[in-house]
DNA sequence: CTGTTAGCGCGTTCAT
DNA sequence: ATGAACGCGCTAACAG
């Protein structure tokens, strides 16, 4: 592979020449501007990253770390990363945690060591305080991305509580009062945050003391499914079903089909995140769809900012959600879900 | 960011020293090697990968460029290739060409600046010839991924043409005469491929004449969505559809929709490429299912031994397809569809 | 407008 | 078992 003395040595220039030109960083003779690219082409030169980003001291490459490249919404905010980066001029290096904390903590140093300018963190749960601080220490630039911490961390997430009580408030206009949540790993902050929006509404106005909140944990499709049963199977079971995560969805629809229950006429059912092609299959889930590229595209802003501003203090944004308001819900189209405040597009 | 000699110092040995400590690339003695494991912990040191790969004239990393991040497909496909990169010590780089021919190639020029080791492609349509050829004689390691080219490249697809004539036969079987296809952009090998599979199942047997076979090329959603009105509008309309890929069952799945026709009472579809989660929802598609993760793990297996063996002849791989066999196809449930040859796990 | 040169941080001979 | 020193390819002073 040829090098910058090749070229050099070619168009008869010194190698500073050579990287001035290349780069466009000072004023060159447009005649030995013109042999220098000739030179560049004739040897098939491309400048050397690694060499570049020695001297430079930086790599214009950025990590993400997720904890599954394989869900959907990952997918999409992967996506947003990608574009956000390629604008920004920075190549995405991409790791998965697969939800372990000891893969996630190989990915970090692998992607550290790499030297990325800055690090999109998508934590895994039980990931200790501890660890983002010594990153910060370290000269890290990290920005957390949907699983979020304290604020004194950059962070960019979803709005969680809010779109969770609309939901729920939905189901209580529409006469439902035993609604039963199946609720996820308490440990992941977007997780903890859906089952607060959830008990929120519950638990308020004056006729809560009629209403009968109901919360089970589960960690898997599988446990979704066993839950699910157990709750239908009490004397008197939920009349509607809140799943916190697209995953727990999942199995809560398995256990409605192995019950043959059928949505919504029998059972109203409601979920957290949005499936691909909700709208194509039955049934037609309603839910909350998060803006997943936007998600991505906004937290590799802050990234930028934050290299560019060490000293800035910690930001945190939260991007809106929408609704869905589709039949699984039990409403006849064309129905309308009462907002409390209406939609905020980010840009 | 301690450098090599900064731990050098704390120890008080040469930095070749702590080189070898750190890499255990010669033998030192207990005692100093202790020494230098505590300053490099005391420092916080991890080593410069840039400042290695200069040195080493090797990067770790491999880089992946897919047409779109965001589909289901690639995004399991990703995470294949993502964990067995990891496994081979590798850091993925990973860049999305949005099927665009420009955002290809600056997106492979990006990743041949950050001297990848190697580089997985799914090109986009109408990719030159040339440009492989070039990056092979400048010699960049690459292979390609799901989509497919001559054999003179590395590469590794999904088998195509034996799945779909498997798909079409069954419906045949099932007394359809009338079956079209919504194809894709023919420019695209596998998309082509899957459109021979097509034509041979319909053309091959004694009672190939009584058959009707239709073909219509679309290149997006709602280009399918178009045709499938039309294709039904005429006065002898196919009985049952096979669409081409997952894009393109959206398409059609919306215009039988805004038909009110129902799946399979009215019509029979089969599908290549499976939607995530096909099993839960309705109508439950059948279709042909592509190991996906398999796929970007065999890639980057290949991708590594290309990089180990320069000069070995190139290879072609194909997966073996499945076929989800459901209810869009108006089987009863627990029939079967008879499969030429059975299937064979790759390892 | 152009050339010379000193490192960036590391791995690796070649000595000792 | 250890150290000294060169150079990977490039950028950025500095000098002319």
């Amino acid at each position: 592979m040829a090098t910058i003395v090749d070229v050099a040595r070619l168009a008869g220039v010194s190698v500073s020449t050579v990287s001035h030109v290349v780069n466009g960083t000072r004023p060159v003779r447009p005649e030995t501007r013109e042999r220098v690219r000739a030179a560049v082409a004739s040897v098939g030169y491309s400048t050397d990253g690694m060499a570049r980003a020695l001297r430079r001291a930086q790599t214009e490459c950025i990590g993400l770390v997720v904890t599954d490249t394989g869900q959907p919404g990952f997918a999409e905010m992967i996506r947003g990363v990608e574009g956000e980066a390629t604008t920004a001029g920075l190549t995405l290096l991409l790791a998965d945690s697969a939800e372990d904390l000891e893969r996630q903590l190989s990915s970090i140093s692998a992607l550290v060591e790499r030297r990325v300018d800055g690090l999109l963190l998508a934590q895994v749960s039980g990931t200790p305080h501890s660890l983002l601080e010594s990153l910060i220490a370290r000269g890290v630039r990290v920005v957390l991305i949907d699983r979020l911490s304290t604020p004194d961390f950059d962070q960019v997430g979803v709005e969680t509580v809010e779109p969770m009580q609309t939901l729920v408030r939905h189901l209580i206009d529409r006469g439902h009062t035993r609604i039963a949540m199946i609720a996820g790993d308490n440990a992941i902050p977007t997780l903890r945050e859906r089952r607060e929006g959830y008990l929120e509404a519950m638990e308020e106005g004056p006729d809560a003391g009629a209403r009968q909140a109901t919360i089970v944990e589960v960690a898997s499709p599988a446990e979704a499914r066993a839950a699910v049963h157990e709750l239908l199977a009490a004397p008197e079971p939920p009349t509607a079903l809140v799943a916190a995560s697209q995953v727990i969805a999942v199995g809560t629809m398995q256990a409605l089909s192995d019950l043959k229950l059928r949505i919504p006429d029998d059972i109203a059912v409601v979920v957290f995140d949005d499936f691909p092609h909700a709208d194509l299959f039955r049934p037609r889930l309603t839910s909350v769809v998060q803006p997943n590229v936007a998600l991505g595209r906004e937290a590799v802003r802050l990234l930028v900012r934050r290299i560019k501003h060490p000293k800035a203090p910690a930001r945190t944004i939260r991007l809106k959600a929408e609704i869905a308001h589709r039949d699984s819900c039990g409403c006849p189209p064309g129905a309308l879900i009462q907002s409390p405040n209406p939609r905020e597009d980010v840009r």
